[in-house]
DNA sequence: CAAGATGTATAGCAAAGGCTATATAGCCCG
DNA sequence: CGGGCTATATAGCCTTTGCTATACATCTTG
């Protein structure tokens, strides 16, 4: 879950300019307020996020390293999926599951094949 | 892990006479023993195992067909990964987690991969 | 055939990730 | 500037997947 949060915050940071909140997760997310609120409480007992009180959720240094790596590997695995034929709509889904799930060896491998 | 638990006991039906039994499945899951007993409770609630009394665990007609999907899938994301060139320790590793995430769409596009 | 070893069940606890209901704070507008 | 809408917080509950400690049953073996 805290890459999913994180990298989604890191998204939507790029998306609106005032910041990201806790609503714009819970719609993201499609879950119900106090799930994404109480897990907050959990990235920021982890150091990954900073919640500025009835404001701002904000990312760490530590949370903005793990969202671009996050990122990073999602991207790679669903231009790996693109490559090897899967429609975009399955692309997309599947490596939002997959992407917590490949080590650095099978990323190398996606990698190697993308630019073969 | 539904998954997970009844593909490994058609695994592991496969390979002893006298039935799998939970002490079976501890030591290859790497559990504590009352995680798998609990577990094996919800896998009877839902069909897909019976478990006789302090002896053996067998798998309904139900779970022996998920197993059966399970496996194969399993299966055709190990070979896949092999073919992309990742090493066998880490497509072993990979693949147990992928296979709860890939859709059959991915999966097809492994397939015809694999049969290029 | 009775220990002792091995395997299983049961009780109780915890963390993660969900939910609903409700209280409260902040914002916007008439 | 106050009332209402929107957002957030809080309380309390649930399921899953883990764990330890311990009781109990079964099997093996001298
Ligand atoms: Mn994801
Ligand atoms: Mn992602
Ligand atoms: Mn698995
Ligand atoms: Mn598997």
């Amino acid at each position: 879950m805290a890459e999913d949060y994180v990298e989604l915050i890191y998204r939507l940071e790029g998306e609106s300019a005032d910041g990201v909140r806790t609503v714009d997760l819970v719609e993201a997310l499609a879950v119900a307020q106090p799930t994404v609120t109480k897990t907050l409480e959990r990235l920021q007992r982890d150091g990954l996020v900073e919640v500025e009180p009835r404001r701002r959720v904000l990312l760490t240094a530590k949370g903005r390293e793990l969202a671009q790596a996050s990122l990073e590997r999602h991207e790679t695995i669903v231009s790996f999926l693109l490559a090897i034929g899967v429609p975009a709509t399955h692309a997309e889904l599947d490596a939002e599951g997959i992407e917590h799930h490949v080590s650095e060896t099978t990323l190398m491998a996606m990698r190697r094949f993308l630019s073969r």
